[in-house]
DNA sequence: GATGAGTTCTGACACTGTCAAGATCCTCGG
DNA sequence: CCGAGGATCTTGACAGTGTCAGAACTCATC
């Protein structure tokens, strides 16, 4: 209602019959849905009339509302090559780039709810979309950059696509799951601490394991 | 359609006004349906057609959809509980129960794949239902103690909560995004092995950081 | 200025979740 | 035996949904 362009703007949008951007105006207010509403309340009628523009009309840019969900998952695939870039070239060594880079993945996650609640939701998301699997596989290329840099570093027998499939889990694990089990285990007595905070323990944790020491016991 | 009851077995169910027992036959429907059509293709109506029962007969014993999802996801949570238990109870110390433990995690994941598509998904379950907070608490407690044997046989510093809370986190993290990053995996030219026996692996590479060295480079 | 491609709208259809009201069945006290 | 009451299930209706076909509008280009 109140929505994103002031009216002033773009000259009296509402009464032009072209709407000048309608894919970004239609990405911007699904993320808008999904934030509020979740997945399972997502509507794209909703998300026509927040941008005020008929019902139909997002099905000529993206198809079905499977491929406007697909369209808003690679915008969170892009802020996360965006963030994850910025954290990595920031750091000090291999170590504080995975920190960092954990920190930024589940930062990215707790502000843009709305994009990152349908990255991997399969049957939200068409997967075998280009466009997906193309910035999926750049978002993962910058994580497994920084697990190269660690072997480099640290340990040259470090399995790289193993160990960053493993930190994506846990990160992506992270956020799915942290509102239940801070429940859990606020029902058994104890609290966590904030889910950053969590991620930058958890990467270090992990970090051990995968510096590894001489294939110690087992 | 063969549904899961021969119709010999209880005096034709279909011409008795009474189903019998109509709470268990939906949420079996129910997982039926989430399994094929995943979350965001569920249906209330497909799940009474399936058990045989007029569309509103749901809404007298769980409420409403939610109520159904919410009960779907106690019983993952007490499929989990029950697998989880019997790998820890065969185990041979603590560093195999942990991985025997994440290997059974998975394999629950993937053998009811409609329970687990909504355990954790949480717009479309009742996090406040008392039972969902019984049963997944117990779920959690299964993980905490396998930690706490790991802590009392290896670590006595570990943080017990917090990693169970990464277990968890990379488990889960890791049957909801394997599809996806599998093909990226291909895409770069590498390809990853099974998940359960990727669960072994990612536990394995996590306890040599859990159990700890003498906190060592940085 | 007409042509045609690119956008958006209107209207319709089948389907959905939920609610209210009624029908049917079982139990249990008389 | 039976009939009242509660549990269970059905029917019917309502507003909301996604998708499709066809029409209406706009704009650039010839």
């Amino acid at each position: 209602m109140v929505a994103s362009d002031t009216p002033q703007d773009r000259p009296a949008k509402t009464d032009r019959y072209h709407h000048g951007n309608l894919p970004d105006a239609l990405r911007e207010s699904a993320a808008e849905v999904l934030a509020e509403r979740g997945v399972s309340g997502f509507s794209l009628r909703e998300v026509a009339r927040r941008a005020e523009v008929s019902h139909a009309a997002p099905a000529h840019h993206f198809g079905d509302a499977r491929g406007l969900l697909t369209a808003v998952a690679v915008e969170a695939f892009q802020h996360l090559v965006t963030e994850t870039e910025a954290a990595v070239a920031s750091a000090d060594g291999a170590v504080d780039a995975l920190a960092k880079l954990g920190r930024a993945y589940v930062t990215v996650s707790i502000e843009h709810p709305g994009h990152c609640a349908v990255v991997f939701d399969a049957d939200a998301v068409d997967a075998e979309d280009p466009a997906y699997a193309e910035w999926g596989t750049r978002a993962f290329g910058v994580l497994v950059g920084a697990i190269e840099r660690l072997a480099r570093e640290e340990n040259p027998d470090l399995d790289v696509e193993l160990a960053a499939f493993l930190c994506w889990s846990m990160v992506q694990g992270l956020v799915d799951i942290h509102g239940p089990v801070q429940k859990m285990a606020a029902k058994r007595g104890t609290t966590l601490s904030e889910i950053p905070d969590l991620a930058e323990s958890f990467t270090h944790l992990l970090i051990a394991g995968l510096v590894g020491h001489p294939p110690a016991g087992r």
